[in-house]
DNA sequence: CAGTGGTCTAGACCACCAC
DNA sequence: TGGTGGTCTAGACCACTGC
């Protein structure tokens, strides 16, 4: 054990009320002491104090509205099953036709939403291209989703499907039906052999920010998950933006006997 | 499209300087002007200054020695195969003992070195406990490893095996000989059948921010691996500890018939 | 209008490094 | 000794909220 650096003032606030609300001395949804009356209390500067409350947001702890004050959060991290989200919404087809995400939220006893806020073919972005092997302008019908839980925003999920399987099919309308765009890939002879999935953690775009309500220096997943069919071929892409201190990404894959 | 909202200079000016790094202007391993010749250059204080550059910081682009410099980073990210990583090890047997992890370093061109810092028996934390079965002070053998690649500090792995099971075999040792822990659980009778891993991003207790020279700021993937064997009794966990900026995790599974 | 947080500056003191 | 970054303060100006 070596000898412990010294503490920052800001870094010790941070601390301090990060204890504060773990201990339940502020409850979800209360709103901290205001900036002056914490600079009062600890003898600090105002800015020390901002700084310090700015490592709390980061971390997702607490959520700020400018002038009316801090709040600490209330939407506990939700679990995500990436191996069994999409039999289980298969399976459901003959119910209410919810899917993964709606059990997701769900089981945290929240309420889940989600709206479409784009359906149209496009050129994807570099990375969704090369994944789906379409070159120059190939098109791609990309669906946009900004999904809730209890109305807060926690996650943008957009998907696409080559142009050359999706024109013309259920997969152009808003609802896809039961089972969802698997089914549909299957019903068209593309039915879904694996999923992969690369899970990276950077910073939100500004549109990302503005609809996930986050600071610029706020983690995200960007999960990018690739569906494959019988032959290998990729047939749909769906990348996954969510910020990390809502989420928890659970996996599951048998071993390879030796 | 909304109205952009104003940007902060320190904002601004990290932005500025994530573009150049990303261009090439400033390479890997080259230091960035001192923060009193950015406030020049940019006419801003330095405390606004070195507010940007702890932008960088946080997202891994830069590191910085104090009295000497801000470096750019030069470690590319590492990709990391969960789902193909322990039968690759256990294939390998024959070869140099190379596991999954000197693997995936290699491949990205760097020199892995791996130091077991602890390996004994100890009551291990409470989720590891819960995960594992334990109750009351039941001991579980702990082997604590640092990562290297390159030299720079890149991961932290522990791991525990009951007590029960590890006792007096080569799970013991420093060196758990060709196919590595889960061959030495095979050949006693926990052959693994599944494995889970539950990721999530917290940052670093004040331990890991100094052996991966992180900021209190900087995200880490924390990932929780439990390994089943036949009987779904779970015989080992592993967490991985490591800094989200220099990784990618790759999951793959099959899809259910429908 | 008063109260909230967001940002910025000037100036300062400190720890650490290289020479 | 001079240069680097880490931190802090006092004071200020601003945008936004709610009354």
């Amino acid at each position: 054990m070596g000898i412990e650096p010294p503490r920052s003032n800001y870094r010790q606030l941070a601390d301090l009320l990060r204890s504060a609300i773990h201990e339940g001395t502020y409850e979800p949804g209360a709103t901290l002491p205001s900036e002056p009356e914490l600079a009062a209390q600890y003898r600090l500067s105002r800015p020390t104090v901002n700084r310090a409350i700015l490592i709390l947001r980061n971390e997702g702890l607490v959520r700020v509205e400018r002038g009316r004050g801090t709040f600490v959060r209330e939407i506990p991290p939700i679990n995500r099953h990436a191996t069994t989200r999409y039999p289980r919404a298969s399976r459901e087809r003959d119910g209410l036709g919810r899917g993964a995400f709606d059990t997701e939220i769900r089981d945290m006893g929240l309420k889940p939403r989600s709206e479409v806020v784009q359906l149209e073919p496009v050129v994807p972005p570099e990375r969704v291209a090369h994944a789906l092997r379409l070159t120059d302008d190939q098109l791609a019908l990309v669906r946009k989703r900004h999904m809730f839980a209890s109305d807060a925003p926690i996650q943008v999920a957009t998907s696409w499907v080559p142009w050359s399987i999706a024109e013309g099919t259920p997969l152009e309308r808003r609802d896809t039906g039961p089972g969802g765009t698997y089914s549909r890939l299957a019903e068209l002879g593309h039915e879904v052999a694996r999923f992969t999935e690369a899970v990276a953690v950077r910073t939100p775009t500004r549109e990302e920010e503005t609809f996930l309500r986050l600071t610029e220096e706020q983690p995200l997943f960007d999960i990018f998950h690739i569906a494959w069919d019988a032959n290998d071929r990729p047939v749909e892409v769906t990348v996954h933006v969510m910020p990390t201190f809502q989420w928890v990404l659970n996996y599951e894959w048998p071993a390879e006997p030796q």
